[in-house]
DNA sequence: TATGAATGAGACTTCATTCAT
DNA sequence: AATGAATGAAGTCTCATTCAT
């Protein structure tokens, strides 16, 4: 239990308004920058309830990444169920326009993310990112496992290779997407927003090229 | 002019010395956590002489980065004139398997990047990532271009779809391999680097395979 | 009176445990760094329990001193009843083995006396002290009273020095043995405490041949 | 070496006011509850200062104990000088006055000796004790094989046991004169200061009867 | 009566920066 | 030009105490 009983205890629209505001500034800031003194001031609470809430800083980003990733679990999830029975790599595309919809409403979720990948001192960082890591692969592995057994997929296909292929090539695509939201306006990463929808499309049909079967 | 004179005007092993431990120090802590405390401590050199030379701390990492970039683009560069007039493909697999050489030989280069990409309050942040991502979107624009010149690539082809998806395979690739320097042991990312030339080889065929002509 | 009466209403039991445990705290770690977040935290109970019992840290802490004291008396008193009428030596030898014999079973309580003794900013320090030592004192002048009325002590003995004299030897001797209790190891004070009853007995021999009659 | 370079190159005036006025301070209320905050406001220099010179609280706190150390190791030594020759009774007598004048010009060292035996969580506290009671207890050791050599004492003696209560007696005499410099007015220890000379005398006969030759 | 959430002062510490020498 | 002492804001965290429920 990373969180005290006190806490836990709390009006629940107050649990999640402290969780709320913590996730912005540690998406913000990452974890070694984000200042608790900051989060106090704009939450309007005394300094010592949040040590008396989550013991320290640590602990704090513990509960704000479970919160953070159980809201990005249940979205994928959801793909996953609405998606059954279709073409796999229709499912996969489905998978990214869904990730670019939740980067789109929440960009604070892959922020996070993106700061504990590349952060040092993030507290469990190994253990975070394990987390988050096999979730995502077995998500992938299963999606091209099901298609393989239908028959979409080249039979010679390793499938971890292809896992970490396709892996890379979605999470890249919603990483210069979750970029393009800090940088607005530099045009580093690719086309505009109003583009993605095409980009995901051809994206996914050079992987049916790469992967498919003939 | 980031620097003072007074700085340019140091033995050059000095100057060396300086941006060197300059670039460990924000390499392994980013730009926020990065101590220049800690930096002269290893210096041995007063900490009146960083503010004399860089005027304040976003003044020597501007020079930090230049520093990096400079190598980054010589090693490029030599290899583009190595592989002139090689197959586009070919000449993918060669600038990956030597991307993967110098974050072997030098980690704190890409890490630096990574760094930058990553963190929110870099000082020049967009600018320093314009130019290093126009550089290698151009690097691979150009050598697509050459390629689909010489009639190797699809002619219905996108060239700035196909050079977004060709650079976002092998930073993502690169990324993998400069972050299990970090995670050793951790699994993360794909496999163990002793196969990462067998993967390069791979991925680099996945594309020929989606980009490459009939 | 220290306590409130919501105090004295409690279960006796429950009472003694919260005496027993803030005793362990003070014990531990004096009066100004014990913590009652820490002592709450063992008793399971609510913080603001102890405020309603005891006023403040203060009022706890004169309690608690009253209930080591209490438990130190008895303690004495049995000893003193049970070697009335031997000779004055003896009575002493017995006093300090039995003290020896207190300290090892319950370290705390000898402890919480030196805390006071030595740390400066102990509510009602000088009162309670007092409470103690003219305790020791008297307890030490009777035995020698009663030896010098049988004759058992130089006649020309001046009571005080002599009382002085043998408080001293025999409190910085139950000292040692206390402090070797945390200093374990360090052979810091005097023999190992196998030794201890030797020690004693060699102790009284020498305050017989200084004080006692020819 | 426990201070850093920085402190050491300021005004040897600077120097010991800084270390007089910390010593003051863990005089007064031990390691654990002396205030930096307080020390500086006094000194009135920056906190950041401290921390320049002593890295961080026990560096200063090391410091303080070498200081106060010194300057008793000075006294003693000059005592064992001037008493060369003389019989070892009165030695011991004259190491017990000129003691307590040092108690009475400069309270603090002693006080600062008793904060270290008594508080649990000082730093290094194992060592610096060792540093102290060896340093003591060689101190009567030597005095007593002195004596010893010349017959001075009883030729059954135990000089390990001789040396306990002697170092024991002396000490004990020590921290009640101490003592009463707090405890000014509670007449707890003994007689008033101005018996003290006297008193010292008896003492000392007293262990003359009890260890001295026939 | 008992609770425990809320508080804010104060603790130690790190840091980038300034400036007299 | 180089030094390094001085600074004070900001950081995380602990604590005794209050008070509405």
């Amino acid at each position: 239990m990373a969180s005290s009983s006190t806490f836990r205890n709390l009006d629940p629209a107050k649990q999640d308004r402290i969780l709320d505001e913590a996730l912005t500034e540690f998406a913000a800031k990452g974890y070694g920058q984000a200042s608790l003194n900051a989060l106090v001031g704009r939450l309007g609470i005394a300094k010592g309830s949040i040590f008396q809430y989550f013991r320290d800083k640590a602990g704090l980003f513990r509960l704000v990444f479970d919160f953070a990733v159980g809201q990005v679990k249940d979205h994928l999830r959801a793909v996953r169920g609405q998606t059954q029975g279709q073409d796999v790599f229709r499912r996969l595309e489905q998978s990214l326009v869904s990730g670019l919809d939740l980067i789109h409403d929440n960009p604070r979720l892959f922020r996070l993310y993106l700061r504990i990948v590349y952060e040092g001192d993030v507290p469990l960082r190994g253990q975070l990112l394990q987390s988050i890591r096999l979730f995502s692969r077995d998500y992938i592995l299963e999606l091209l496992a099901e298609g393989q057994a239908r028959g979409e997929l080249r039979p010679d296909l390793d499938p971890a290779l292809a896992a970490f292929v396709v892996d890379a090539v979605l999470e890249r695509f919603l990483v210069a997407r979750s970029l393009e939201n800090m940088d607005a306006g530099l045009g580093l990463y690719a086309a505009p927003p109003a583009e993605a929808a095409r980009l995901a499309r051809e994206l996914v049909e050079l992987l049916r090229r790469g992967l498919g079967a003939a």
